[in-house]
DNA sequence: ATAAGGATGATCT
DNA sequence: GATCATCCTTATA
């Protein structure tokens, strides 16, 4: 079944875990999330509507379930799932899942020697697996060429501190990052070198 | 297995 | 000029 988009009305620590098992699809690459993380609205420091509304965070400020894609490190690109009501600006990290289906596209997107627990482990990684580009920041992720599966049955799912996340909004004060125990296509945890 | 350094550009001070 | 919600390669264990 497909997404209820009242679901991420909510704020993104609540709708984080539920997104785990979550199935993504992106034209005929499907992606089963296996790791995300969540950036609050309001008093999170390590979000990026933290300070104010920007032309680079406005999707985050837009209405939920679209999806918030930035440009990180000079060469990357992550994507976000926008929540909370429009106006209020928080969003849920994709960092890591398994390619379910479209191996063959997104291998191709990703480099034809990659090992398969690779294509998509990484939030830029999974990025660039699904084929998802700048120009689709914003974009309604419940309607085609998008679409959001929820897993029928709860899935496990553990907490910790934000990965690469530095200052304050780095440390055990923020919990926020959420994995399936035990999946293997998890990022491996990057402590920041000035995270509190 | 973990660690370190470079790539590379938008954004902010 | 410094800081990144990172990835890749190479080095050491």
């Amino acid at each position: 079944m497909t997404v209820d988009r009242d679901l991420f009305s909510q704020d993104a620590v609540d709708v984080a875990p539920l997104l785990l098992g979550a199935l993504l699809r992106h034209g005929d690459t499907v992606l089963r999330i296996s790791e995300v993380e969540a950036y609050q609205a309001g008093d999170d420091p390590g979000s990026h509507a933290f300070r104010r509304r920007t032309p680079r965070n406005a999707s985050m400020f837009g209405p939920p379930g679209h999806l918030y894609a930035y440009f990180s490190y000079g060469m990357h690109v992550c994507a976000n799932i926008v929540c909370s009501p429009e106006g209020e600006a928080s969003a849920v990290l994709l960092r890591g899942g398994e390619i379910v289906a479209g191996h063959s596209e997104a291998r191709a997107r990703r480099g034809a020697s990659i090992p398969e627990r690779d294509l998509a482990r990484g939030p830029a990684r999974l990025t660039r697996a699904l084929g998802i580009g700048l120009h689709q920041d914003g974009a309604d992720l419940t309607v085609d060429p998008f679409e959001l599966t929820l897993p029928t049955e709860p899935v496990p799912a553990l907490t910790g501190p934000r990965t690469g996340v530095g200052g304050l909004g780095g440390g055990v004060e923020f919990p926020w990052r959420f994995w399936i125990p035990g999946d293997r296509t998890v990022s491996v945890y990057r402590r920041h070198p000035r995270a509190g």
